[in-house]
DNA sequence: CCTACCGATCGGTAGG
DNA sequence: CCTACCGATCGGTAGG
């Protein structure tokens, strides 16, 4: 028994029904390009997922690539707002800490932008769009190159690998994490992030030493 | 100046012309595959690449899907091998050093056939096809956690990081290879192999107490 | 915000 | 009759 029964036979019908707004119908397009794909994902998938017509989706969107555009935007402007901080070396802070603190950084905006995120991991530069995109990832992975190298110059990181590779990886391993995070699930963000960081510079064997540097930034 | 010029003005023309078979238009298709993705590339794609026309191509391949799950098949024998090899404690062999073998030879696999991998850690379960190769990842992804876990009862990892976590952070590193990786870049396959399981297994810092234990798989 | 469409291109197949 | 293809087009669906 559901309350408020209306005399009309279609109690659907409402002004100006759902009332989708532009991010609204962002973040559903989001959610599709990471379940099917980009390019397996039709605007009139979207239109279902929404209850929408494809013309519908039209008056508030220009086209499929900007949906992508502006998903591709929100994860590199946070990752950049990261990055940038961490390279204008502040006050007195060493280029070891610094990365830990990017590293870390890094997993909080995995987690909190997953989705587009998730997106920019997968672009393959088949457009405008995309290519663009490339282009500002590849100046975040310079400038974390180059804070690696820093770290290595410092005395602080093992200098046995090359510094770009060494970033490789790291972010690599950083990076992995949205492919099977969920927020629900049975890892919160504490423990990713401190799982991640402690891995990566104190390394997974349990070393007969016994007292491992610590590092809680 | 060609030799053996005959009278006839189309030169071309020979007996079954360029003579593909299977394994060539395979090939070109895992690349374009890569390149541009499953499903923004067309067959009308391949066939140009390959210099034939879309009929020519269909007389060696029954469909565009049957050519991904080749790919797909491929990578997921190799890495099902490497895996199952280890799973199987062998003589005497140690969790921990037998983890230590499954990140090499993972390594290697993802080099030597690192265009079909690249193609199976991409897979979103649009397909029959695809769902079939997520479940045998799924299986892959299980021994490996099995495996870490082994290595932690063992006393030879930290336990205070879920193993679970450990295997998709590790394989995560590992797996982000296919990203970057070029076999004529500037590393080769030892040294990449080497800074994984050196990094994962005694990390990046530089450690005060400076004699880190040293394995070489 | 819908019905009704467009130019083009999709994966796949006909006859020869 | 085989192989290795071609020119043309199928029924449907893409983004817009």
């Amino acid at each position: 028994m559901t309350s408020t029964e209306h005399a009309e036979p279609a109690p659907r019908r409402r002004r100006g029904r759902p009332g989708y707004d532009q991010s609204a119908i962002l973040r559903a397009a989001i959610d599709l390009f990471n379940r099917r794909g980009y390019d397996a994902t039709s605007m009139g998938d979207l239109a279902r997922e929404l209850g929408l017509t494809k013309p519908a989706i039209y008056h508030h969107v220009s086209s499929k690539e900007q949906l992508l555009g502006q998903a591709l935007d929100d994860a590199l402007d946070e990752l950049t707002a990261v990055v940038s901080e961490a390279s204008r070396d502040g006050a007195g802070a060493g280029a070891y800490e610094r990365l830990r603190g990017v590293v870390r950084r890094s997993v909080e905006v995995l987690v909190a932008h997953q989705p587009s995120v998730t997106l920019l991991l997968r672009v393959r530069g088949n457009s405008e769009v995309e290519l663009a995109a490339l282009e500002r990832r590849r100046w975040l992975d310079d400038r974390l190159a180059a804070l690696v190298a820093d770290a290595v110059a410092e005395g602080a990181l093992r200098d046995d690998v090359p510094p770009g590779l060494v970033s490789r990886l790291l972010f690599g391993m950083v990076n992995s994490l949205v492919e099977w995070y969920r927020p629900d699930g049975a890892y919160d963000l504490r423990m990713v992030a401190e799982a991640i960081t402690s891995i990566a510079f104190d390394g997974l064997a349990r070393h007969e030493t016994g007292h491992l540097a610590r590092h809680d930034t």
